[in-house]
DNA sequence: GCCAACGTTGGC
DNA sequence: GCCAACGTTGGC
């Protein structure tokens, strides 16, 4: 059982968006790193729990929990000229990107923020990839202990 | 294989 | 809107 976290723009897919989807399910689109990319595909499992993140947005933090409901198959979007994401690259018989599904939780009473988890970044949270220096990975690992600390936090 | 140019991310 | 950091691309 691994732990994850997974940013999203608040503007264009926040955790409303999320709750307001049938069954509380999407699926993860669009990712176009290939770190990412490979998280997905190779180390997501079905239970694996993560952390939805609103980046790029006036309050950056966590703001709720997903679960894993389906693991890392072809993103179709790649494939549709019209789509933002689609990309020439990836030939429907060799996939390029990969997505996962995920289910909504629960949203956090209250956001814990960038600045929040900061505080922690030399003691509790040290070594989290999330506040380290220039991190735009938008899904990143998180340790079990960092896990269970920021749950305490909320 | 190097590295400059470019595009994107994301905090502020 | 600015800009630093970073990943990717492509010329050589």
């Amino acid at each position: 059982m691994n732990y994850w976290l997974m940013k999203s723009e608040p503007e264009t897919f926040g955790i409303d968006a999320l709750a307001a989807r049938p069954r509380r399910t999407t699926h993860w689109d669009g990712v176009r790193n290939f770190q990412a990319r490979n998280f997905m595909r190779d180390q997501m499992r079905i239970g694996d729990l993560a952390f939805f993140y609103h980046s790029n947005c006036e309050e950056p933090g966590i703001v709720g929990i997903v679960k894993v409901v389906k693991e890392g198959y072809p993103d179709d979007s790649a494939f549709d000229r019209k789509d933002k994401h689609y990309d020439a690259e990836s030939d429907p018989n060799k996939p390029r990107w990969y997505m996962v599904d995920v289910q909504l939780q629960r949203k956090l009473k209250a956001p814990i923020t960038l600045a929040t988890l900061r505080e922690h970044s030399n003691g509790a949270l040290r070594g989290m990839l999330l506040l380290k220096r220039g991190n735009r990975l938008s899904i990143t690992p998180v340790s079990a202990a960092h896990w269970r600390f920021i749950l305490d936090l909320a």
